[in-house]
RNA sequence: GUGAGUAUAGCUCAGUAGGGAGAGCGUCGGACUGUGGAUCCGAAUGUCGCGGGUUCAAGCCCCGCUACUCACCCCA
């Protein structure tokens, strides 16, 4: 019986999966590299308030997910369950208002919420994000939906879907609200007790609600689109209409309101066909947050993806092979000169492994094989006398006495 | 928070009526003391998830617990 087990929702990630991770995070750098990205990294754990205040007190990510503890100082902590709001409080921390706008950031790391795990669903989770701020233009809008585009492309994700919709602004909001209030007010006796609660602490949810009980009354509510201002309403239309000069397949989801509570105007998802956590993607904008922290108002929009569920839906995306390119064979005459010449050709950027279990000449090979190496360079007594060692193509199997001073270059003019 | 399923070797799993704990793959070694892949032979690894009960006897039956998986809710 072992003493030790991974907490639960969380995974050791080795072996093939993590070629596969490193494949995709790859993907995604290169991407960022491409539309001038650069790379932020911000703590793991951040004061409690700053995600109470952001992300939102009535969202299900604040009530019941979150790894919050105290340290020793007394100080509340907790374990970033979302990227935008470090984002942000590091943007407005550094000054990097100073830069100029647009500030273009990306982030890639570890993101932690209580929850119960599932296919697609961990506690600790590797999320890939990115900030676009400055801009209130749709064209921000344009930039970020190429670059989901771009992403999901270079993936290889197919039968995924866009939804849209517009979450209004401080101006409109308010009248939406009042608007979905009246609507469902007499109706509130129908509905399940969580949408009965939510009626009162965050109406907004009412519309995700996936209760079969309250599926009904969804259908005549009034949209959003319906009820926003003007200004917003100018917005959405110059989104859509960029979209489908773009040719980006969408769907216009009246329905999507999306968990945190900063989002303002646009707000969308990308949903992936197969699979119970069918959310890839989520994004939006949001204007008001960088002022809510207390710097000059600025607006900004963004969205982040999963690793996890970018990785079950990029199924056939070809998983890379790591090996090294020679096997250096000893005997226990030529140990040391064997560790020597590996040493050597790593030293020259070729990847080599040596034995070091004392194993015969056969289970070296052997061992060489598994590797899938694609040398084998052999250091007996007789190529010891001569100064001449064996090199063997493991492919063909075809081998060559080389001279100790010229293997370095053989094996990197011999291609395999 | 709610519901369902599973738990036997490193992995995938079998285990018949309650009576000796197994197979395949993998690992290690040998056949072959200087040549891998193919083949053959051999070996190691198990508190049968944990605790209790029934029984002469429990991997199997009963009760409790735990862990994991899947789904709901919500999300990425």
């Amino acid at each position: 019986m072992l003493l030790f087990k991974r907490p639960k929702g969380t995974s050791d990630i080795y072996g093939t999966n993590m070629l596969r991770t490193k494949r995709v995070e790859g993907i995604l750098k290169e991407l960022m590299l491409n539309w001038g990205y650069s790379e932020i990294r911000t703590p793991i754990f951040e004061s409690t308030e700053l995600f109470d205040r952001s992300v939102g007190d009535t969202s299900d990510i604040v009530q019941k997910e979150m790894y919050t503890f105290r340290d020793k100082g007394g100080r509340s902590l907790t374990l970033r369950p979302e990227g935008t709001a470090p984002v942000v409080r590091a943007y407005l921390e550094n000054s990097l208002t100073n830069y100029g706008k647009p500030m273009r950031l990306f982030y890639l790391g570890p993101m932690f919420r209580y929850e119960k795990p599932q296919a697609g669903r961990m506690r600790q989770f590797q999320q890939f994000g990115i900030e676009l701020i400055g801009s209130s233009s749709p064209l921000a809008e344009v930039e970020v939906f190429q670059i989901l585009m771009d992403m999901l492309d270079r993936l290889n994700v197919k039968d995924w879907q866009f939804h849209i919709n517009t979450v209004g602004c401080q101006n409109c909001r308010d009248e939406y609200i009042k608007a979905l209030k009246e609507y469902y007010r007499p109706l509130l006796p129908n509905l399940c007790s969580d949408c009965q609660r939510r009626f009162e602490t965050n109406v907004l949810r009412l519309l995700d609600c996936k209760n079969p009980q309250c599926a009904p009354y969804k259908k005549d509510a009034p949209h959003f689109i319906d009820h926003v201002c003007e200004d917003c309403k100018r917005h959405f239309d110059a989104v859509t209409s960029s979209l489908d000069a773009l040719h980006i397949p969408y769907v216009i989801d009246h329905y999507l309101v999306r968990g945190l509570d900063y989002y303002t105007r646009t707000a969308f998802e990308v949903k992936y066909r197969e699979g119970s956590q069918d959310a890839l993607l989520g994004g939006g904008r949001y204007d008001l947050l960088i002022e809510q922290f207390g710097g000059n108002p600025t607006p900004a929009i963004g969205f982040a993806v999963s690793i996890e569920r970018l990785l079950l839906a990029s199924k056939d995306l070809d998983t890379p092979s790591e090996h090294p390119l020679v096997y250096v064979v000893t005997f226990d005459k030529s140990r040391l000169q064997g560790a020597e010449l590996a040493f050597e050709l790593r030293r020259a950027g070729i990847p080599t492994v040596t034995d070091v279990m004392g194993r015969n000449l056969s289970n070296q090979m052997k061992e060489a094989n598994r590797l899938g190496v694609c040398y084998a360079i052999i250091i007996g007594e007789e190529e010891l006398k001569v100064n001449e060692f064996t090199v063997k193509d493991m492919k063909t199997g075809e081998q060559h006495l080389v001279n100790r001073e010229d293997i370095r270059e053989y094996i990197l003019s011999h291609s395999c």
